[in-house]
DNA sequence: CTGTTAGCGCTTTCAC
DNA sequence: GTGAAAGCGCTAACAG
């Protein structure tokens, strides 16, 4: 049985309105100060947050969804929100939807039933009705990476299309034309970094065969299996772009599995650096976008609509610059 | 401003006690509820959590001290945890101590006061008075992964000790006799998987010299520095084993940037799966541990505490057992 | 600066 | 099966 405030009451003779009043950093003098602090030591007293919560209406606590909490890429951002967040006093209550719509939206109404002052959405993918879900609830609601259906919310992310075509340039600069995508089919930044990619060749005049388009989920396995099938085509093309972390990961398993090599036989261009750059054989080439810059920007643009620094209600949408990693997976044949 | 129960109220014109009954689960007569249903769709009515846990002095979140969020091997850990806990019906509170003690701390104070109804800790370093902290609280608390300081405590986790034994045998039917350790010098785990290490070759009537014995900090960084160090030697051991994770990918990255190779000049022995032996060339020979029955389970164990099936006040300590994962980064040398 | 008092939204006796 | 009323632990007026 954890102390209340009526124990510090009655164990200090004071009121229950000063001791709250100190507790929330009031003017107290000195003696009655040092009263409530010894009940509080001695008591062992801890605010009960879910008490205050009910009567401020705010829990100094901000929910966040991810689309998984396995892969790294989240991991990280999650670090560095967590980082923020703390700074600012306030706590972090985290969901995975597992790369599954309903469990998102099961867990953004568990948020919202928590009473979290603010919500952060890495989203499984554009357009599950979170907005809608959220904007009963009347809390800000940022989107990190992803960004939201129809852009109508606060959102911060890179600029997905420019990013790829960038990336692409240098595949391109290195000779290459006949170059095979295998991105996520369905989510934002798949369609994003597709359409980038797509541009940068249509510049210098060259359209991709259809059999060069991989789309299908965000994973490591659908990447390990697109790689396959690329290895085993008989007219390979030159070179292959992986638009995100967890499809790195697995065109490199199949290319180490199989009897090519990279960047002899084939070149590479990753996305997302977080170590994996380092870890292989050859050093990945890579687009890494500023993982700390997000988690950070999110949480500070979020925290200012909580606490109406920002008043006004056009929507935000901040758009950070990648980096290209360099490696040695593409090869210049030119 | 989201409805209350007061609201249904007013639309229905039934009492509050009725709604409340509904609203658990209770009898109510069939037109009442059809009436409550559409009151609370048309009023978008959301239960507030905050305020039922006030009052039922239960929140159905548990939660959650990860020593670093930003390692996958906690992810992974994290996302069994929720798939257990959303199936029960309960909510996860995540907090990150970032490897700091003081952090640690603070969170679990954090989670305390949120009232959440059990805590699992994968703690930072065994000796941080957790189990102190928590005791006043009255809820269950889990220890995952790293034994607490005494034991004292219900705990998951595997036998680290043998783990390491086994797998430093292999080594040594690979004919290794001359082998170094990387492995972090203060937690409960690292302190553990030396003591195996030592033990299987004090079991062939080996002595290890002091200076194959590097007891650093459980990060990549120290991986890293660690491995470029026993690389220089002129008289380098012919194996390393690697203890956890973290380490396993910095000594990899020191690897691959030096001019020696794994296994010709190396041989190499690491902890942890998580998809790193099939990113890294050649396949890395790894200890792996049951992560989806450490998560599934120490979630287990805590509900059971929590709903008070298992009435026994006797610490549980479920120690799981590891696998080995066969590669090709061991030579033998016999 | 301090004390009294009225709720925050919900569950839970206890009568009816 | 339903309703009235008390109270969970805390904060926030408002008087003093």
């Amino acid at each position: 049985m954890p102390a209340t405030i009526i124990d510090i009451k009655n164990r200090t003779g004071l009121s229950l309105a000063t001791i709250s009043k100190y507790l929330n950093g009031g003017n107290v003098l000195p003696e009655n100060k040092i009263k409530i602090e010894m009940a509080i030591k001695e008591l062992h007293y801890e605010v009960n947050e879910i008490a205050r919560g009910l009567v401020t209406n705010k829990t100094r606590t901000i929910g966040v969804s991810v689309y998984s909490i396995e892969s790294i890429f989240n991991g990280t951002l999650l670090k560095y929100m967590g980082d923020t967040l703390r700074k600012a006093g306030y706590g972090l209550l985290i969901c995975d939807s597992n790369q599954d719509e309903e469990t998102e939206r099961k867990n953004i109404k568990f948020l919202l039933n928590k009473k979290v002052d603010g919500l952060i959405v890495i989203p499984v993918e554009a357009g599950n009705g979170i907005i809608e879900l959220v904007k009963n609830a009347d809390i800000p609601l940022v989107f990190l990476d992803r960004a939201a259906e129809n852009g109508g919310c606060d959102c911060v992310r890179i600029d997905n299309r420019m990013a790829a075509l960038h990336a692409t340039n240098v595949l391109i600069k290195n000779g290459h034309r006949d170059i095979a995508i295998i991105s996520s089919g369905k989510e934002y930044t798949g369609i994003e970094r597709c359409k980038g990619f797509t541009d940068a060749l249509k510049n210098v005049g060259v359209e991709i065969k259809e059999d060069r388009y991989f789309k299908g989920i965000h994973s490591i396995e659908y990447g390990y299996e697109s790689m396959k099938k690329i290895i085993s085509m008989q007219n390979r093309p030159t070179a292959v772009f992986m638009t995100n972390y967890e499809i790195t990961l697995g065109a490199v398993m199949a290319v180490n599995e199989s009897s090519i090599s990279c960047p002899e036989d084939i070149s590479m261009l990753g996305f997302d650096d977080l170590i994996l750059s380092h870890v292989t054989n050859p050093a990945m080439y890579m687009v890494v976008q500023p993982m700390k810059e997000m988690g950070e920007k999110c949480v500070e643009l979020l925290l200012n609509k909580i606490e109406k620094k920002n008043t006004d209600m056009v929507p935000v949408e901040l758009v950070l610059s990648t980096k290209l990693q360099e490696g040695n997976s593409i090869k210049d044949i030119n």
